[in-house]
DNA sequence: CACCGGGGTGAGAGCGCTCTCACGAGCCCG
DNA sequence: CGGGCTCGTGAGAGCGCTCTCACCCCGGTG
């Protein structure tokens, strides 16, 4: 809790070196045609004064702030249950220091915060914005759109590709979820069930669409939508049983949903993978390895996908600035996953 | 990926409403000394033109951003491994908002992000920084110290509370120890055992101090170091069987390694809680009570520890803005922690 | 040898805001 | 009824930087 002290100017940078302040102005950015010996000098005095820009006096004049904003909405209990969030800001983060931009955090938490995150995006404070909008009624989206700031979203919004313009980084969800369920045919399973997540997100719409993909004229039955949590997993798993004893395998929507499974199976004397064999989804470790026994599922390289999101937008940040030639405006990604097997299935 | 309008600046509104750039910088800024009528205009024609400060332009006089810095050492994988991370950035980020303060976030890895922090504060682009630093080796206060920004730690600093100025939230580690070896000895328990944390950060450190102010005179033998991971708890526990077969009770430095210690005693034929009773700490959820048996843990209240340092940080601010009157420095606070029951112990 | 051109440098005008002052009304008091 | 007050308002000077432009000094050319 020191005061700080007062800093060096560019000005008194200029005076030490000996140079105007253009110059060093021109060193600091670069050094592009400054000559040598001036551009020596002028890196003693910056050294010597221990000069740092001020920030706020460039972006005044530039009208870039080489920083972004990352949106999360708040009621995403998920996102805090587990290191989901945690592992795509450390990509985020990284790429976003690898071009010396700056994170500005923004979580939202109900409908007032929307409307101070719409008033911050708005109020031109960063150069564009990384945002997680996984429900299908977000009003998130709207806002920004208004906003007019350059956006990539996390997650395929809800409203869907529809919109043009519109950038996400996914998961492919749909053929994880593939691969997840014909991994359990491959093992000789045919009553397989699937405990969806809260279908008010596209994740688990798009998981449920991957199991149907593979599930053509399933029963109906089979397919029960949980919430993505640990409980609902065992709520559904619960009714599951009830309705379709005779089950031998299930495809849960997550890691979480299926540690509840896992449980009710337990409980109900079943074995795992003897009697029913269980998969899961995200590979979110501390769950997905601990539990017993250890789940087979489906990983998504959470960082990979955070890191491209932040990557995409500075490209399209600049392009803005850069206008060099027609390079087209970045589109979505949708990254792969991978079946890792484990124990369940 | 819009392209950002151009945006109405003061003189703008100003002409709008017919007043100076002062009146309407002073209504836009609370609107004291301004008589009704003119207050009145101004906020119509702000309305109107949609008008946003540019907070570049007034942080260049001002010298406040209104922005602080969270600052995350990064090899703390731990931070990443539970939902520690995101609930205290939960905290921070509601007090922050509810003071109109931006949060940017600084996730560092390795040495060469120190210096880029260490750069970053010094540069004086936010007005104080909220520090997450629990080694005792960590460069990171030190470069802070040196950039004399008014900063919070999160957790006890490793060098103690020896530095003048220095201050902190920290949950009660000690004490929360205490109390679980205690709820122990209560069960009847004599051969408790102790899994530690990593010893080089100061909660791993505290946990087993409280610890010892129970057992005084216990059997060393009865301690092991682990490092705060499922893994890590495993083999302190294997080793903890071959030395002391006969233990009765473990209290693991957290729920992790709790989990893991869980796992060693199934294997081992031990019914716990019934031969081995365990307590873990944190009482970090998907594992506290997705474990089985559901874990017996400490409690602490992640989130109010957030927000703490958050207050604490922006109360140092005001001081040094307000200078009402000799408003003591904020101090180091330790929250107090809680005993959860569950079934392991 | 005068001229032109180009690259390196400096001067100066803002970017949008806050804040100090000076100023002009009113008001109270003598 | 005039002199001081206060209160409300406007004018204007920067905050520290970037960027355009003019200038100057070269070397190369006619």
């Amino acid at each position: 809790m020191t005061e700080t002290a007062p800093r060096p100017t560019l000005e008194a940078v200029a005076a030490r070196a000996g140079v105007s302040r253009a110059t060093v102005s021109r060193v600091v950015n670069g050094g592009d045609g400054v000559r040598e010996p001036l551009v020596e000098r002028v890196r003693k005095a910056v050294e010597e004064l221990g000069y740092v820009p001020n920030q706020a006096a460039r972006s005044l004049v530039t009208r870039r702030h080489d920083a972004v904003a990352v949106v999360v909405a708040e009621p995403e209990t998920r996102v805090f249950a587990d290191p989901f969030f945690a592992l795509q800001l450390r990509g985020i983060s990284k790429e976003l220091t690898a071009h010396d931009n700056q994170l500005v955090l923004l979580l939202t938490e109900g409908r007032d915060d929307h409307a101070r995150v719409g008033r911050y995006l708005a109020g031109g404070h960063v150069d564009g914005a990384l945002v997680f909008s996984l429900h299908l009624d977000d009003p998130l989206p709207e806002l920004i759109q208004r906003a007019a700031v350059p956006t990539v979203f996390g997650g395929r919004p809800g409203w869907s590709g529809d919109r043009q313009g519109v950038v996400y980084v996914d998961s492919d969800n749909r053929g994880g979820a593939r691969d997840a369920v014909r991994h359990l045919v491959g093992l000789g399973r045919s009553r397989i069930a699937h405990i969806a997540g809260a279908l008010d997100q596209t994740s688990a719409v798009d998981r449920l669409d991957g199991y149907r993909d593979v599930m053509v004229d399933g029963d109906p039955r089979l397919i029960v939508e949980g919430d993505f949590t640990p409980a609902g997993g065992e709520r559904a798993m619960r009714e599951l049983l009830a309705r379709c004893p005779d089950l031998d395998a299930v495809f849960a929507a997550n890691d979480l949903t299926a540690s509840g499974a896992l449980r009710v199976l337990r409980e109900s004397g079943r074995r795992v993978p003897d009697d029913v064999a269980v998969v899961g989804f995200d590979d979110m470790l501390p769950v997905a390895e601990q539990s017993d026994p250890p789940l087979t599922t489906v990983r998504q390289d959470i960082e990979e996908m955070g890191r491209l999101m932040a990557r995409l937008l500075l490209r399209g940040l600049d392009r803005h600035a850069g206008e060099q030639g027609i390079a087209a405006a970045p589109s979505s990604v949708v990254l792969p996953t991978t079946l890792v097997r484990r124990a369940s299935a």
